[in-house]
Parts: structure tokens; C-alpha cells; sequence
DNA sequence: ATATTTAGTTCTAATTAACTAACTATTTTG
DNA sequence: CAAAATAGTTAGTTAATTAGAACTAAATAT
């Protein structure tokens, strides 16, 4: 195997083992009791601040109607908020309730998770490189 | 920020544009004809070389009836045979073809591109670290 | 050899996610 | 101020996914 097939084996694995643990952190807690697709929509909200309906569409890429269905189900089950905005009345923005922003916290703890693999395989010279290699690629991507 | 929110939010974005890269290989090749879904079944299927429909069901955790649906229609769009078994004539085992099997690859490039980027951001000695802390992480994770 | 278990299929029903068209309420424009 | 545009909702439709129950065919156990 060549140098550059074994990094790809690795991508693969790590690629494979992150999911795995994505499925495993939305699996063990609140987050089962949500879709796949709410809980990005959850991300969403919580990264867009207070979007309105219509932006969320936007982001989304979904008709109004679609955004309509989803918001609701999340309101009902009180993660989020719809507020009349004062400035347009016809105007929507969702909010995260406390609820609703524990949730996105939570996602937030697959990437923590990650964080603390590192942690326990590298030392702190190797965590150091490390991240400085991970931030270049990023770059790149 | 600390240190480890910084990795944190480095490996938020990684992991996001590893997911827009892969919507971008999905989104611009064959794959784009096939569910997300659809996808994920053809490469268990080429990992699990040949597997039997209850073997999928049990690796999917989906019903038997499910399995049954995806085969028929994954089979009838060329991209897997059905084979009956000789040693126990009740069991299916699920073949790629070789449409199949050229999908599984092109969902390789999604990995292979990952690869692509690392050659462009890091050099060879750094490279070479990067695989070795990529390959202590796989270990713990 | 018969009864039981197993592998997979068929049928049907429930759920879900998405859309379009038509609507209401509000704001903007001429 | 009336007309046009915009934000979101409601109603109705369609397509996809999945599961349970009942089934067939084959294998295994008694």
C-alpha cells in the first residue's frame, strides 16, 4: 500500500468513526427525540441568530410552506419561539428557547467529543502540531 | 478563546466542509441520481462484500421489508444483482455491478479529495506527521 | 415425516417531507 | 390612497420510506 492509500484508509476510518460517534451522541440523549433534519435546522436557527421564516427557506433551500411545517413541529415541542417582528408585522423570527438552545449546545458536544479523542492520543508538542496542520487544511478545503 | 475551543472550532469547520464536499462529489456526478440513502446501501454493500438481505437489514436496523424495497430498486437501476444462494436457496445475496461497484469508487473521491487537499496544504514532512496523528486519533476514537 | 424455524416477499397502512396554488395581513410604491 | 409586492399560512396533493401481518419456500430438528 502507498503512502497516500494509507492516508485515505485513515480518512475513511476516521470519516466512518466520526459519524459513528455523531450517531452514538444524537442516540444517548434528547436528541434521539428529534430528526436528523431538525436538529440541523436547531444549528441552523442557533447559527443564523433570530432568522425569520423566510430566510431560514433561503438557507435551507425549501419552499415557505415547507419552513411553516417545520418551525411548527419545533414550536409545538418548545424548542423554539415565534416572534412577531415589530419592525414588519408580517415578519417571523424563531428563537431558540432554552430548551432549543440546549439541544444546539449538545450537537456542539460531537465536535467536543473529538477534541477529547485528540487529547487523549496526542501529547501536548504532537496537539500543538497538530492543529496547526488541521487549520492549513482547512484553509485549503 | 482557549487553546481547545480553538481546535474545537477548527474541527467544526473542518467537519462541515467535509460534508460540503461531499454534497458537491454527490451533486455533480451519477451520484446525484441516486438518495444520499441509496449511497450509504451501495458502499455497506461493497464493505460487506456480498452480504445477504438479512445481513443489511441487521447492519441498517431496518425491517426486512424495508431491505426488500431498496434491493428491488437498487437492483432494477442496474447497480446490484440479486444472487441466490447455493448453499441455503432461501437466502438473496446482493452483488455490486459493475455500475454499482464504479459508484462506490466515485464515492471514494470523496475521501481521495480530502487526500487532495491535505497534498496541497501540508509538505512531505509535514504530511508525514499529520498521517501519524491522524492514524493515533483512528486508534482512540 | 412432520413440525418448527428461517429468509425473504407481498400487501397494506401510517408517516413524513416536500411541493403548488390560493389565501390573509402587512408594507411599499406610484 | 390605491395598487403592487412581500411574509407567512392554509389546503390539498404527491412521492418516498418504513413497518407489521400474513404469506411462500426452504432448511433444520425431533
Amino acid at each position: 500500500m502507498t503512502a497516500d492509500n494509507q492516508l485515505k484508509n485513515i480518512i475513511e476510518i476516521l470519516t466512518q468513526k466520526m459519524e459513528e460517534n455523531e450517531v452514538a451522541v444524537i442516540e444517548s440523549s434528547v436528541l434521539s427525540q428529534l430528526t436528523r433534519k431538525q436538529i440541523y435546522y436547531l444549528d441552523i436557527i442557533s447559527q443564523m441568530k433570530n432568522p425569520t421564516a423566510g430566510e431560514l427557506a433561503k438557507a435551507y433551500k425549501v419552499s415557505k410552506p415547507s419552513v411553516t411545517a417545520i418551525i411548527e413541529k419545533l414550536s409545538t415541542a418548545g424548542y423554539i419561539d415565534k416572534v412577531k417582528s415589530d419592525e414588519d408585522r408580517r415578519s417571523l423570527h424563531v428563537h431558540l428557547t432554552k430548551k432549543g438552545g440546549k439541544i444546539a449546545e449538545l450537537h456542539d458536544k460531537i465536535h467536543q467529543n473529538i477534541c477529547d479523542y485528540i487529547e487523549e492520543a496526542l501529547n501536548k508538542e504532537e496537539k500543538k502540531l497538530f492543529g496547526k496542520y488541521l487549520r492549513k487544511l482547512a484553509e485549503k478545503l
